[in-house]
Parts: C-alpha cells; structure tokens; sequence
DNA sequence: ACATCCGGGACAGCCCGTTCAT
DNA sequence: ATGAACGGGCTGTCCCGGATGT
C-alpha cells in the first residue's frame, strides 16, 4: 500500500491484503468449510506457495484476519451511517436499508461473513469463535453510542444496539433463504418500535 | 427417540429416520460442509452400504429431509407455545426463552440447522434453499395466526411473526459468538415493543 | 485371490497384498519417508480410492503390514536354511552370503526394510518401532533354536543369534556405503569365531 | 559451543557452522528425511535466509558437510580411545560401551547419522553415499590401526575392524528397535571372539 | 428390497526445499 | 548475507458409484 506512489488504480497490491479482501468475498457467500485455499488463491491471484509465510496459521488465521477486516469494514460503515444521520430512527432505518441492498444487488449470495462463520465455526475453534465475538461486541457499540446521543440511557441503548444487531444478522439468514428483501422491513418495524418506546417511556 | 411408542425394548428402528436424526443433530452444531457422511454413518448407526438406496440423492438429499423434519418438529413446538400461552406477548416470550434454554444447555452447540444450511448452501444449491424457504415460511404463519389472534390485522401479524422468526435467527448467531443468552433478551425487547405498538395503535 | 480359479499365473491378486508388496519393496531401496503413498500406489498398480478402506491407519498402517510381511518372509528363509544346513556354521554361512548376493543383485539398490525403518521412525512412531522389535525378536530366536541344535546352550545361543542379526544389519549399512559384499565377510568372520569360541569352550 | 575459546560471554558463533552441527544432531534422530530446513533453522539460530549463501548446494550439502564433521567427531574419539586402551580387546570392548552409552543415555534417540544417511539416500544421491562410504573406511582405518599395533597381520587388521564397525552400526539398529542396550553386548562378544582367535591363531 | 465391499478421482490443508530483491 | 516470497507435492479424506450377494 505505502511504496504504491504512481499507481494507475487497477494495479495488484500486496499478496497478503489480496488474500484477505478474497477470504471476506468468497466466505460471505460460501461459508468457511466451503471455501477451499485453492479457491483464495484463484480469486486473490496471490502465489500459492507463500500462504504459510503470511498466514502460519494456515486457513483459520485467515479467517481471522478476514473477519478483523471485515468488521472494522463495516465499523467504519455503521459510524458513517450514525454520524451523519439526523435522529436515532433515521440511522436505524439506514442499517436495515444498506443491509437489504446488498443481498438485493448480489442476488442474495453476499451475506454476512462474520455470522455465517460463527454458525459453522464456533463449536469447532475458539480462535474464529472469539473473533466473531468481537465484531457483534464492536458493531454493537456503535448503535448503542448513536442511541446514547440521541438521549437513551445506556441500559437501553445496549438494549437497542443488541436488538439491532442480532436482528440484522437474521434478517440476512431469512433473506437469503426467501430470495426477498421483507425480511429487513419486518426487522426493522421490530427495532424501530423499541427505539420509540425507548425514547417515549 | 422419545416419541417411540410400542418399541420392545430400545431395539433399533428405520434406519433411514435415524440417519435424518443424526443429520439434524450433527448439521445443527457443525454445519452441512461440517458434517461428513463417515459421521452420519457413525451417529445414526445405520448401515454405510445402503445411503444410497434410501437417499439417491447422497448428503444433499439427506439435508432437505432433515430441514423438512426440523421444520415439523419446532412447528409443533411453536403451535403447542400458541396454544396454550394466553396472551400474544407470552408466547413470544417463550419462543425466545425456550431458544435461549436450548443455546445455554448444549453450551451454545446446538443451534437452528435450517439457519446454517441457509448461510452455508443457498448460493450453491437451490434445492436445499427451497427446502430453508419453505422452513421459514411456516414457522411465520404460525405466529401469524397467533398474532392474529390477539386482534392484530393480517398484515401487522405477518410483520411481527417475520420480525419474530428473523429475531430468533440472528439472536442464535450472536448468542453463540457471545456463548451468552443475552442476544434473546434484546431480540424479545425488540419484537414486545413491536407487539405493544400495534396493539395500542 | 478366492475368484480367480484359472489364472496363468502373472495376474493381480488381491490390491490389498499389492499395495504391501510394493511397500516392502520400495522402503527397502528408499526408506520409509522416502516413499510417498503416489509411490506405492504407481507400484503396485492398487486403486487409489481404496487406500484408506483397506488401510485406515494410512502410510503408518501400511508399513506396520509390510514389516509383518517382511518379518515372516525373511524368517521363512531363514527358517528353511537352518533346517537344510548340516551345521550351525554352514547356517551361518548361508544367512550373510544370502544377504550379500541380495545386496549385489540389486546393485545395493535392496536393503533391509526394517533395519531403515527402525533408523527413521524408531525416535517418531511407537507402533512402527514396536514391529520392528518383534522382527528382529523373530529372526533372532530362529538363529538361536538352530545354535541350540548344535549343542550350545540358551544362553550363547541367544548371544550368538544376536550377534547374526545385528552384523547382517551392520553389513548392510556399510555395503551400500561402500558398494562392495566385503562387510558381508567380515561380519560372518566375527560371528563365526564367536560359534567356534561356544561350541569349544 | 563447549570448545569457544575466547569468547566474550555466551554470543554467537558461526551461523555456518551452528547449521551443521545443528544438522549432525537432528539427522542422527530422525533421519535425513525427516529433518526439514525449517527444522535446521530453528535448531541452530541460523538466519534463513543465508542458508544457500553458505550452502549453495542445499540441503545436500550441509548433509555432506555434516557427515564429515561427524565422521572427524567419531574419528578422534576412537583414535582416543586407541590411544589409551592397553589391548586390543580393551579398546573393542570401549567401542561398544562408549556406543551403547550414547544410546542409553538419549533414551534410544541418538543413533549414528552416517548409518541413516546410508540407508536412506545411497540409492538417490551418490553424493551422500561418497560421503558415508568415506566415513566407515576412515573408521575402519583406526580400528585396523590398532589392531595392528597388537600384532594382527595388516589383513587380520583389516578384517576385524571391518567386523567391529559393521557390528556397531548393526547394534545401533537393534538397539534402537528393543529400546535395549543388549545388542551392542552381542556384538562386542563376536567381536572379541574373533580378535582372540587372530591372536591365538 | 436391502446391505456390503471395494473402487474412484478430486481436492482438502499443510509444508517442503528453494530463490529473489535488496 | 538476509527476510520475504514461491511453485510443487505431501498425506489424508471427501462424496459417490459399480459389482456382488442375501
């Protein structure tokens, strides 16, 4: 990334990033036993041969580095979004819009990495499991300090933030499996109806 | 097992039945590309020679009569919960209670098998998302009619049963990355609040 | 082997038996990390698909079989020269020219299979080190149930066959070192000294 | 390391030749095979990189290198020992105790890395097996030596020292296979054996 | 109808010995 | 003199058919 001064915008940066961007690409739509090294090579185009210089701990460390991406990747998306909307609800409906609009545009193949990770690896490795761990922790924190803002007490914006959280990795599961974008909207009702009665109680 | 009426004395039964037993046990803790027909074989105890004479399909087969026995099996398990609670929100407290009751018994093994065979195979197998599609579909209308029930009109019932079932999905996903029954609790705010607002409305 | 009644005599028999054939016959010449299973697959002209049907403990299965194979191969000849031989000293005789027309036929290409095993694995694999204890067991107790024959007593019998086994051993390391047979004759001088030291004494 | 003359307090000595001792070491236990660069590296603090700068014949060569450390090691340990020893049986009987020792005492591990080499690679690198075939002539040589200066003929000579080091390799395997230090026993009687007979004679 | 042995490639993840740019 | 990187090959295991009884 740094010693790339002139480079056009099309050019093969490091092996080591390119590996990990394919890991978040192909896990997210095929799962982690579903995804072959033979398949991160072709899709990353990096050489076969320097895997295990990068990644010593084979297939898993990669999957542990593609989740740390992947979730500072939607990290920097969710404080975007929190950021620049005006009320608590709008940002809310922001999460739930942007989420449906990518299962919409890929056909319903991009789904969640870190969740579909987490159902087939977190009783088989700790290491991936703890990782998953972090990111819904992270993602979390952010919705619940957008909550804060807007004046919940912190009881109710990790309340609110947990809610959110868990009911957009749902919404990818039934998403997914229905082919459809409603799912969303149904999670969403349910979300937004406990961030009114937050804020009215 | 535990439904077995007249059975001498533990002999075996229809092998074919234990094999979708062993493969909604297995597929529900490690996921379908998880789970190998060497360990349906050695779970279910049937016979390894005959698979193919009961499932010409192989493992994929195997899978979409496992989802259909799994979503019969939680069907009756949601309908007796609608019948016998006596309000709307009591029975959707127990959804999410007893969910959470199964996460924290099998120390966050077990989880919803038609979840991760959805993550896992619906970009690569339609046969098998058909199968999680129709899961869902039903386990919605049951808490539709439920819904419905207490007063809700047909289109708010479809909405919170779809934002139950989405709940309940994405609360299993954060549940066991957390290895934490919390991720219930915040999804049941999120759909009671839901409730609420379109009783009062 | 049982359904093939008229069989000229240069047909596959069982993939099972070829596949330690081969075995036998490449750790000899290459040594037990030397050989890849591609190897004795290619030699033996077995299937590859059923390697871990017939072998479940895979490469280390296969060797431990071949060791077994070697061990009775090997004691079977020299079972038959103690029993032809009209003294223990012709026996003796026998055994390191036998060795040494191997070694040369071969262009010193043959060696002992289980001597090279024991180097290798012995510090590695228990159960290969414990089937090579067994053989050397093995060969040793013929050579001395033949020096009894001849009047020596247990007790310089068994000295006797332990030193046979080990100097065939020695021998054979240092002839393929030098690719000459001359070990072969210094070995059989010490070890017929000591037979001429027993029956004298 | 325990011959460092002058040097400051504990620091690094040659890279170069920490490899080939380090070398010496693993390929004794485990075989040239099952010794990989990686394994070198890391038991002798050599930087990897510089590995075919010193050694531009790679793993090849540092072998050769270490047979001929290992062979002047040995070497001077019997001439030592011949040196000292007032007759000829006492110098044999120190040979096989001395070796029996270094077994023992590595709980059967340390074997003599020239016999292993032999067996491994005499038929795929003639390189190595010059090497080996060099090593068990110079051996020879100093037992012959003595002998010699004992009053045996220089063929007697010749042959015994033949026999004794055929015997050590031949006990070195045995050894290792019973976990016993009993062979190097039967060996050293053969081998006495025949030197008394030489001298009788 | 039902079960078994065996066969069949393909490919999984891992690690090897080696070389290049500096 | 070296850290970084590389192509190839290792063993093990996958899911799945024929051939053969019973």
């Amino acid at each position: 990334v740094s010693q790339a001064p002139a480079d056009g915008g099309g050019a093969k940066r490091n092996p080591r990033e390119d590996m990990i961007q394919a890991a978040m690409t192909l896990f997210r739509a095929r799962g982690y036993e579903g995804v072959g090294i033979a398949d991160l090579v072709a899709a990353s185009g990096a050489p076969r041969g320097s895997i295990y210089f990068h990644f010593p701990g084979g297939k898993e460390q990669i999957a542990v580095e593609a989740i740390r991406a992947a979730t500072e990747m939607v990290a920097a998306a969710i404080e975007a979004g929190a950021a620049s909307a005006p009320t608590l609800e709008v940002f809310l409906d922001m999460v739930f819009t942007e989420w449906a609009k990518v299962l919409v545009e890929s056909d319903y193949e991009k789904g969640c990495g870190v969740g579909i990770i987490t159902l087939e690896m977190a009783s088989k490795s700790d290491a991936l499991r703890a990782a998953t761990e972090g990111t819904f922790a992270r993602w979390q924190g952010i919705v619940a300090a957008r909550a804060e803002r807007d004046g919940l007490s912190p009881t109710d914006a990790a309340r609110l933030a947990g809610a959110t959280i868990g009911a957009v990795q749902g919404a990818i599961v039934v998403a997914r499996a229905q082919r459809s974008p409603a799912p969303f909207a149904d999670a969403a009702a349910g979300v937004q109806a406990l961030a009114r009665a937050m804020k009215g109680g």
